[in-house]
DNA sequence: AATGAATGAGAATTCATTCAT
DNA sequence: TATGAATGAATTCTCATTCAT
């Protein structure tokens, strides 16, 4: 038909606009979500015309699938598969600095990483499982270094569908209260090394723990299980 | 003018019908957001006029606002305080209780429950102040919880805000999974022991765990901080 | 989704709205074709807001299909096959009724008829299509006719696709014209009839056409044929 | 400004690329009819800019009537007055010769004809008017002859409106079906011939001409006239 | 002259809400 | 109270036309 899709070859000053306005959207998007985000509501105070924006973007549902798609693609990325046989960095650095670069990437642009953790959730099917695949994919590299620090002895053996669920929402609500935070300086590092060491270690002093394992035991054998509230 | 506020007096056939609705309403909301479901969504199915909704709730806002504040109330009345000097109880018993309670409120009704976690976010200012709230006050609650047991001597010396943000978020997304998964019989006491004990105890072997002290000192002794990647 | 399609129960009310946008959309049709008639054009002095006619109409393309289809319909139910053993009217009385009905259609409904004869072509190729096929049924049953005639040595022996381009041309033009015409009282036996004898005795009187054999064969034999012109 | 209208001054150059434009408008306006072309689809695949359609045409309408001009234009150039008293071309032969001329032009532009045949109806009150003229004018010659023809005696006393009305209305229909046909060569001559020969002869054999007179004057006189049917 | 990005008026359609019965 | 037809503001998207380069 027309002027359609996205991927025409631009001059520099249209890459700009086209640039403005998916900076723009993805603000209006994070702040309203989906549904509640207008054309109008993007547009608004960038002087563009609603028909300009049709210039860069087949519809609506094309600027905000970009959006994901790279936002995605770019978590995706600063996450690096753990070499074990590493002969500089340890696995807990490599882990760490997996971390870290999630979390940098997640205070470069707020507005983006909120998008994927406030939940694509309910706006169209499509997007859903966009999110749901990446999330499992996570989930997924979760369960396979719980499962082998399992098998060489260094974690100890657990349910490792629900820890990785754990682990995994954990780390989404720290991106999420990274993004909503003032974005003064956040000492990256820190937040990282606290994070793995809270799952490594947990919580307890070593004289706690050893004395709670009675109760445990006590615990699982008299309770009634299902409903002991109402 | 016609009846406007929720809290009227209602004939037992006319209450019937108002929770009719609700239930419907919290299923279509799961379902597809708040912006995607129309009052006809609603309505599809029931044997009850467009108009007929309106005489049972304000509007489309407000319906949605009842569902969110019983939902709220209902996870705010399953979380009991924990009363250290508990006579027969003790305290890990009762946080095991608080969670148990929680989880199945969730599989009670899994509908309600993705509205909250899935996020009320993000679709109207005043939702989201109502969660956030909720959140806040739960958040509080962990944080006082930790406190104590850092003061008692239990707890390890954390960072207390960031932690209570990771086990919130552990929560959120094990609440997520239960409501996402198929209605059949869940270990809740088990999940509940292995979220407590996960962040109790941690993740890795005793033997591992006293090695890596030396680790973590070069990790925040030589890292650049914020982007290692780049 | 929502109230959807055309074929839903309506009070009796509601069944004269139908109508009346039905009607006025004939009219607008008619005068503008589709591209160029809008929702607003047809509702326009009805006092009808624009969500009402979407309560009856799934969408613009439905109601002009609707108006369509009955059209052809009705034209279609006016033709009737002619019954050459039948005990009182001759066929050729079967023919001339055939045409009056016909005629008296348009007269009836002038809008309605220009739709079909004003072409509604290029709007869309599914209407196209039913034109299409409406007009060749009518053309196949004229061939039928023609070929029934020069079996029984009533119809000289022609060339019966082009001749019933040509008949149909004629009908078709007819119609046009008396839908264009001031709706005063026209003999519509008295057209029947003239166009029935134009076909089957031709214009020229009887001394002329026997003058004319020789003339004919002059002409297919020196003609270029192409191109007599440029 | 720019230069507006259609008649300035182009370099050889200029005037080769507005024929260009042209020609492809002419095709897209045959396909889809007028409202549903877009400037973009005449320049698509033509590697002229939407900024240089309007340094040749004005604007969509513009284009549009020249294109119907022009064609309107050279039907009427092809058509000549019959000259009776001519030395070498009988009457019919020059009556031959002028189809002929017409459908040797549809040939040779198959879309341009479609526009005037299928209708440039309903899309604007002007271009309306103009096919309205186009036609009277042939209508009225056709009239003018069959005036000639019955005052000479060579032609049966008919109706003459109405007679011309179906006469222009065969030849239209032929154009249109010689138009959409395959372009494979078409005996023009033969078909020319037919179409004279069915109007001045007829189609009833002899015997059977004179057979109907009776049953014509009883139609005539038993007809309920208005309506036979319902 | 040529270009193609920018414009914005308008079109179709949806849907929360009102209102007469 | 219940109904469902009616409403019209709001939304997405199209496309003829203009304009800066």
């Amino acid at each position: 038909m027309t002027q359609r899709s996205a991927a025409k070859k631009l001059t520099p000053k249209g890459a700009g606009r086209r640039d403005e306005i998916l900076r723009k959207a993805t603000a209006e998007f994070a702040r309203r979500g989906y549904h509640a985000t207008t054309i109008t509501d993007i547009l608004d105070g960038l002087s563009i015309a609603r028909g300009t924006f049709y210039q860069y973007f087949a519809n609506k549902r094309a600027i905000f699938e970009e959006i994901l798609s790279n936002l995605l693609a770019r978590f995706a990325g600063s996450i690096r598969p753990i070499d074990i046989d590493h002969p500089t960095a340890s696995p807990r650095r490599q882990l760490h600095d997996n971390i870290v670069r999630v979390l940098n990437l997640v205070l470069e642009d707020r507005a983006m990483a909120k998008i994927v953790v406030a939940g694509a959730t309910g706006m169209d099917p499509e997007f859903d499982l966009k999110v749901d695949q990446f999330t499992e994919a996570v989930r997924a590299a979760i369960i396979r270094s719980l499962s082998k620090g399992i098998e060489m002895g260094l974690v100890q053996p657990v349910d490792t569908e629900l820890t990785a669920t754990l682990v995994f929402g954990s780390g989404k609500e720290l991106v999420r209260a990274l993004a909503d935070q003032s974005p003064d300086a956040q000492n990256v590092d820190e937040i990282a090394e606290a994070y793995i060491d809270l799952f490594a270690r947990g919580l307890f002093t070593p004289a706690l723990r050893d004395a709670l394992d009675d109760d445990v035991e006590s615990i699982l054998h008299t309770s009634s299980g299902r409903n002991p509230v109402e």
